[in-house]
DNA sequence: TGCCAGTTGTG
DNA sequence: ACAACTGGC
């Protein structure tokens, strides 16, 4: 009996078996699939957060491929260099991955695959991470959708395939490659003393995924379109932290959210509009990429940012001391969780770039470096959408007022208490955690005294104003 | 997925 | 006195 030759299963930001096309192209001829992943310099420059909730998630997966009687080989340093030397180890002939789109993993993976089939060896990328692949989206003139509805309007009658099933055993081959250790790699030491508390806040996994989607579209959803708007209450899907890892496919999000259309549920297609936000952060990064980096208005590079990120006034903002109560529980719910609630997120970023006048790539970069759902495109396009910056970006003069937005989405007051403990008589377990949470060196105690705001809401939007109306384009 | 000042209409 | 509307930032 001829013993086949492996193929090698590039994993990546796919941390699924469910519908994931990759996986199942691994195994399809019947031959022994080596599953691999490789932390390479796009791992090593991953934020503190991101990067230490990618290691649960890879020894979540490993033990989810270990049932199956596979394994997950763990191999550190460049891409090409360790897949062509698992390939002269094992007598691979083939190597499939789930496709990327973010400009430094494009890069990579192209010169990976021109390498490889150079090698001789079949070199597959397969569409997985998204709804659409970005090219086959396009406006009747053929060019890429720069505004969110019409690029709505035409993905919501898109046919979407239905979710593939998960393979039922990937064969294992005659000698499994040496796989480094996870511990080794230190995916947490960045995250220092945090890790204990916002690990009580986190979902791993593809069976995780799954259970709170099943959850979330038997009730939550009716209710969506409204409830999603109050951080009090947990009216949101809290399945970004699963889709950045691709513990579970966007597919299968949303067959959930037409399933429950069908069903007559009210908010499930805001469910499904939100699903195509994230399609269109995708979109928009694919076909110009510089939007992670640079504004994507031009003219903005002459407005007059903050752009030093050790300003007291940005620290405040990292440290949630800004003395705005909903920017600041905002501020700290995403240090002690990994996440923040969307209206938060909204109202943090319009504060530092309105009102702090802020160089939106600062708070990029605190996003990058603190979040667990971390992902490169939603990330660049929410920044720029805050800023005024971006393609159907919200006008730089529409600022959220941080207190009249408190009173409209927090009416009870009830997020901003539970995230902040100065001045309570008995805080809440949470406001407290963030006290523990914080690096030593922040020097905060729950018994200071309530920071005094560092920039009003009035005088903050004035001096936006003036700026914006000064500015020179 | 805004805010605010100014105006108009109602009692 | 105040809701409802409007235009400009």
């Amino acid at each position: 009996m001829v013993e086949l030759s492996p193929v090698i299963w590039w994993v990546r930001r796919d941390l699924r078996l469910s519908d994931n096309p990759a996986a199942l192209a691994a195994c399809a001829g019947g031959r022994p699939v080596i599953p691999v992943f490789i932390h390479d310099d796009g791992v090593a420059r991953l934020g503190a957060a991101p990067k230490w909730r990618l290691g649960l998630g890879l020894e979540c997966f490993a033990s989810t491929l270990a049932r199956i009687g596979s394994r997950l080989v763990l191999r550190r340093g460049d891409a090409l260099e360790v897949l062509r030397a698992l390939v002269a180890q094992s007598g691979a002939g083939a190597v499939v991955w789930t496709r990327a789109y973010d400009p430094d993993s494009v890069a990579r993976d192209t010169r990976v695959k021109t390498a490889l089939k150079q090698d001789g060896i079949e070199a597959r990328s397969l569409a997985g991470h998204l709804l659409f692949e970005p090219w086959t989206v396009a406006t009747g003139q053929g060019a890429f959708y720069k505004v969110y509805t019409p690029f709505w309007k035409v993905v919501r009658t898109r046919e979407v395939p239905e979710p593939c099933a998960a393979p039922r055993a990937l064969p294992a081959p005659a000698t499994w490659p040496e796989s480094d250790m996870l511990d080794s790699w230190q995916m947490g030491t960045a995250m220092r003393k945090g890790a204990e508390i916002v690990a009580t806040h986190l979902r791993v996994g593809e069976e995780a995924a799954q259970a709170r989607l099943d959850e979330f579209a038997a009730s939550a959803i009716a209710d969506y379109a409204t409830a999603r708007d109050f951080p009090a209450c947990n009216g949101t899907s809290r399945l970004s932290e699963n889709l950045a890892y691709g513990e579970i496919s966007p597919r299968t999000c949303w067959h959930a959210g037409l399933r429950a259309m069908h069903e007559g549920k009210a908010g499930a297609e805001t469910f499904l509009k939100e699903l195509a936000w994230r399609e269109f952060a995708y979109h928009l990064l694919w076909h110009s990429p510089h939007i992670a980096t640079s504004n994507w208005r031009p003219e903005w590079d002459a407005f007059p940012w903050n752009t030093d990120e050790n300003a007291p006034e940005v620290i405040a903002w990292r440290q949630g001391r800004t003395g705005m109560e909903f920017v600041d529980a905002a501020m700290r719910e995403l240090f002690v969780t990994g996440t923040m609630h969307n209206r938060g997120r909204m109202i943090v970023a319009s504060y530092l770039t309105k009102h702090l006048m802020t160089h939106w790539r600062i708070g990029l970069d605190w996003f990058a470096d603190t979040l667990i759902d971390w992902d490169p495109a939603a990330n660049a396009m929410g920044w720029q959408w805050s800023a005024g910056s971006g393609p159907d970006a919200t006008p730089y003069f529409r600022v959220f007022n941080p207190v009249t937005q408190l009173a409209r989405f927090d009416p009870g007051r009830r997020y901003v208490d539970t995230w902040i403990a100065e001045g309570r008589r008995r805080p809440s377990r949470k406001a407290l955690s963030y006290f523990e949470a914080v690096p030593p060196s922040w020097g905060l105690s729950a018994q200071d005294a309530y920071p005094a705001p560092v920039v009003t809401a009035e005088a903050g939007r004035k001096r936006a104003l003036e700026a914006y109306q000064a500015r020179k384009f």
